[in-house]
RNA sequence: GGGGGUGUAGCUCAGCUGGUUAGAGCGCCUGCCUGUCACGCAGGAGGUCGCGGGUUCGAGCCCCGUCACUCCCGCCA
């Protein structure tokens, strides 16, 4: 190839015995017998085993040389003596019979060749020796060929990737902005997107049809597992003339041909994807994304109380409360302690606790003493619960008791280890409400963003109760990890200025907030649709990788700021001179 | 902003009921070893027990404060 190397670390086979070859990489491990030193070298694509000799001067000087150092080998290639059935190249090896010292390597912060658990700050502050590491470094690789991927399966269905801008307005989208100050205009502020949103509406009311892109969104709020800090990457799309099943068939066509490609032997579920109205999910699953490898699903109790016996649930029936009811296969035999633990879990959440009802052999158990034959019979009836199952109940009220019950639904699966480790289920979640009340101050605001069409359109928004109105808003789920969020956009000023005249806006706000994009629906807009999905999280649970920044490649830590390039930082005086900013203490301290 | 967890050698962690000189594995250094592949064997260096204060004859361990990291809630598509 040229002076450095004519073959990669990854590449030499049997058939290469007696080449005469020359490999660059890094000193992986070595393994020094005395009077003979194996030395595996490292590059992206392999290891290769190379061997020195005592007899050569080159051995003394291999001694020098540590560990992930960058080094040059020269020789002749030669089958082993033993062969690694664990390398690709475990057929062959290195006689080395040169060496060149490329660049040498200081005792190392962590091992690279083995997977120890350095904590996360030094692993970040040395991100460059973390990403040599084989499972980083395969996670960056998958990222590349899934975006890849991406791109193909998006360009075959005609749509076109566009940039959009970086240096932007500040959006009236839930997240806090960052913020970039103008020198040439003193006071003022850019901010970097949220997401491409605006534009690529814009986008649709110019004329172009079907828009992709893997664009940059930056957020400044606080991160979490599988939240990154700062930054990440959407697959953004937007299409004109266009319905939710539209929206639809795209990203099932999209996402389903990445998860079948790049699900590495998981069982992956097939489009058309089940949809759940947003109400049931919460119902059944108490959650707005739930995991569909957990079998349990919640049950609507309320009406099987009121007289039912049990004197706790009666009352709260008969005081407006929901009670749900949870079915959970042959558990009747466990010790009443594993009752009392979900007990004590429900209690630890803040809520009043579970009680249960067990069909075991000796006769029913838990709260069934309350009950009479009857209304016994009619329970395990109603809720589909046979011989050796037992029956969970809750009470609560609201969305609160709703996420409750799907965080009790999801500690009974990880109890019982119900959950599929194996497989892929996915869904959309679909007909959110556009309106919600707010708990606090009772007030209607708007439950998602306000771009998304209202269902019913105009006619909906004048004569619904707000609270029952849905949006023509949807979420792709899987695994319980929200993928995608997207909706059909409201495109009609009309119905943009009466949807803020609901949340308590008028016209002029509008106007303030979303002024270049209401006067761009007035000149002609299409009707359209669109959608996001997270790339950063679907590597994620691709790779199975619990943690988001380990598919990142240079990612902030929890408190954004990137430890390796000491981002953010202060700067000169002249620079803050230049941008007309003048830093002032904290008042607290 | 709130709650939980963690903090002992370069890294991972042990350290009993408060008791002498704080340990192990990996890594590092030195030596021995010609077929290893997480090589092996022997020896060695390496510690402000996060930091500050307190209780005590005595604190890695108990108390108070504080900082850092991390997970979760809030926040966030």
């Amino acid at each position: 190839m040229n002076e450095y190397r004519n073959f990669t670390c990854g590449q030499l086979r049997a058939e290469d015995a007696g080449k005469r070859v020359k490999l660059a990489g890094w000193v992986h491990r070595k393994r020094n017998l005395g009077n003979l030193c194996f030395v595996d070298l490292r590059d992206h694509y392999g290891i290769t085993q190379c061997v020195f000799d005592s007899a050569s001067p080159l051995f003394e000087r291999m001694q020098g040389i540590r560990v992930e150092s960058v080094i040059g080998v020269e020789g002749q290639a030669v089958i082993r003596e033993n062969i690694n059935h664990n390398l690709p190249t475990g057929e062959i090896e290195i006689k080395a019979d040169a060496l060149t010292l490329y660049s040498a390597a200081d005792v190392l912060p962590f091992q690279v060749a083995a997977e120890d658990d350095a904590p996360e700050e030094i692993r970040l502050k040395y991100r460059f020796l973390d990403l040599r590491k084989d499972r980083i470094h395969k996670n960056i690789l998958l990222r590349s060929a899934v975006i890849w991927r991406t791109r193909e399966l998006m360009r075959e269905q005609g749509f076109t990737e566009y940039q959009t801008p970086i240096l932007t307005a500040s959006s009236p989208e839930g997240a806090r902005d960052f913020l970039v100050p103008s020198r040439l205009n003193p006071g003022k502020f850019y901010a970097l997107p949220q997401a491409p949103q605006q534009f690529k509406q814009l986008l649709m009311v110019s004329g172009f049809d079907k828009y992709f892109q893997i664009a940059p969104c930056f957020r400044d709020e606080d991160p979490r597992a599988d939240r990154s800090p700062g930054e990440f990457y959407q697959m953004d799309m937007e299409m004109s003339f266009a319905t939710q099943d539209d929206v639809f068939a795209v990203i099932e066509h999209t996402l389903g041909g990445i998860f079948n490609e790049f699900a590495n032997g998981k069982k992956v579920d097939q489009a058309p994807f089940v949809r759940i109205p947003f109400r049931e999910a919460m119902m059944k699953y108490g959650s707005d994304k739930p995991d569909l490898r957990n079998p349990l699903v919640l049950q609507d109790a309320t009406s099987f109380f009121g007289e039912s016996g049990f004197g706790v649930y009666d009352n709260l029936a008969n005081e407006g409360k929901t009670i749900k009811a949870m079915v959970v296969a042959g558990i009747a035999d466990k010790p009443r302690s594993f009752f009392d633990k979900l007990d004590a879990f429900a209690k630890e959440e803040g809520m009043g606790g579970t009680a249960y009802v067990s069909f075991a052999a000796g006769g029913a158990k838990g709260i069934a003493r309350f009950f009479d034959e009857e209304k016994l019979a009619g329970l395990k009836q109603r809720f589909g619960a046979g011989e050796g199952d037992a029956v969970l109940f809750m009470a609560g009220k609201g969305m609160k008791f709703d996420k409750f019950s799907g965080r009790l639904r999801n500690k009974v699966a990880d109890e019982l280890g119900l959950v599929d480790e194996n497989s892929f289920k996915m869904c959309w979640i679909v007909d959110f409400p556009f309106y919600e009340e707010n708990e606090e101050t009772g007030a209607v605001e708007f439950s998602h963003n306000p771009f998304s069409m209202p269902q019913g359109g105009m006619d909906a928004l004048l004569n619904k109760n707000p609270l029952e109105i849905l949006a023509y808003q949807y979420d792709f789920v899987c695994n319980g990890v929200e993928l995608l969020s997207g909706a059909v956009r409201n495109h009609e000023p009309e119905i943009m200025y009466k949807a803020f005249e609901i949340a308590g806006y008028d016209n002029s706000v509008v106007d303030s907030k979303f002024g270049g994009m209401i006067s761009a629906f007035k000149f002609g807009a299409p009707p359209h649709a669109g959608s996001a999905f997270g790339m950063d999280r679907l590597v994620m649970l691709l790779l199975d990788e619990p943690i988001i920044r380990d598919v990142i490649l240079f990612p902030l830590n929890g408190k954004a700021q990137d430890l390796l390039m000491q981002a953010p930082n202060t700067v000169t005086e002249e620079q803050l001179r230049e941008l007309h900013i003048k830093v002032v203490e904290d008042e607290k301290k």
